[in-house]
DNA sequence: TCATGCATTAATGTATACATTGTTTGAAGG
DNA sequence: CCTTCAAACAATGTATACATTAATGCATGA
């Protein structure tokens, strides 16, 4: 029900070029054409092709004409852009779980994500810390029962995958950030709605200027 | 620059099926199978396939396995969940213009629209009005530099053209809807930035309790 | 040596072919 | 008359073929 029933060569390879451009084993700036892809791929142009353009319209790949396919890299205004969206957009779902009281079980999950994400801080685990960040909103979001939202705010996250890895270890460990989670998650249980919005805002802002003086920091314009 | 030198078939399938739905040539729950779709545009099935995969992505259209496109009627919930997003961003839009004071010459346009608009209010020309508000959230948008705001938001927008045209009729003449947008534009102009962002949220919190109350009171569960 | 232009190469956009598989029709049997 | 089963049909997913056209490289000439 939830996945397909039969698995689909676009879908087999959407699911690989995804994988390969987000672990960056294909990194930003790596260009292939077509035949070369499905070549490596082992199969023909035509589903490559239409994995290609549902990754470009989820903007981790461009088309150039006779170039082939190119892995984008993201500058700080694209990470500027994504940012203000999500600034934007998951408060209101935060503020409209906060709203909602969702039924414990979910609360549960949330739950346990934060309290994954405090042991990771605790024991310096960052890959775990990461993962248990990413989680987190995720869940937030899918709880928030708006499909457009969430769809969308994933492709922003996918977006922004690299340069999270990348700029975990060029940091302080994310103690501020473990706080706010935790800080978002009590207003939402207290089911209080400005403040579960505020907080979630303040939490994206600090991180984005974070993120943004890291990068200018280590001079990285895009990655 | 702007448009593509050489028009392609699927650029070309695209628009041409986007333009029969959004004109409700195709309305919601048209279905047709690929071969047919191909034929009525006079090109084969690739460029047809590729274009729909768009308007997939889009959430104009849903491929069904052996049953061919489908075109998607819009539900109240669809509504609501639209409408949720618009009121997050589209505020953050108006907010920042305000903050960043944009040239006179972009501001110009904004209040030549608005001007359309109440003109259109005066001489009850419900068309030039509908087009007169689209115009003007498609503009600020524009106008705010963050295209991945303005793609997703217009995406959006198409989505709801459909229904917004449907009860454009259906209402009392759009009094308010006109004053709102003045009064956004004045906070803009003025670089009022809360004030910009409280009366834009206002104005589409307004429209979307409206809208969703004509579709109960007229029994509309989808359009 | 460097610029110019032609020929070759190669990638895309599109058409077509084909295998697979779900759907439907119709006939046979209860 | 309704149900069941099979055969024909049809749509998709994928592969392949092909025309077009941009890029590349090489040869030619200044």
């Amino acid at each position: 029900m939830l996945s397909e029933l039969k698995p689909t060569r676009v879908e087999d390879a959407y699911l690989r070029l995804k994988d390969e451009i987000l672990q960056n084993r294909m990194p930003p700036g790596f260009q292939a054409p077509e035949p070369e892809i499905a070549l490596h791929l082992g199969m023909s142009r035509t589903p490559v092709r239409e994995a290609l353009i549902r990754l470009e319209s989820e903007g981790l790949v461009r088309l150039i004409p006779r170039r082939g396919a190119l892995v984008l890299p993201v500058s700080a205004d694209d990470m500027r852009e994504i940012y203000e969206i999500l600034t934007a957009l998951e408060p209101e779902a935060a503020a409209s779980l906060a709203r909602k009281k969702p039924d414990a079980g979910c609360l549960q999950e949330l739950e346990a994500i934060t309290l994954a994400m405090e042991s990771a801080l605790a024991s310096g685990d960052l890959d775990a810390w990461a993962d248990a960040d990413d989680r987190f909103h995720r869940k937030l979001l899918a709880m928030h029962a708006n499909n457009r939202m969430t769809n969308f705010v994933n492709t922003l996250f996918d977006q922004v995958h690299r340069a999270r890895m990348t700029t975990l270890r060029l940091r302080k460990p994310p103690e501020q950030s473990t706080r706010e989670h935790r800080e978002i998650l009590d207003h939402i249980i207290a089911g209080d709605v400005e403040n579960a919005r505020k907080s979630f805002r303040a939490h994206r802002e600090r991180a984005a200027a974070e993120l943004l003086s890291i990068l200018e920091s280590y001079r990285l314009p895009a990655l």
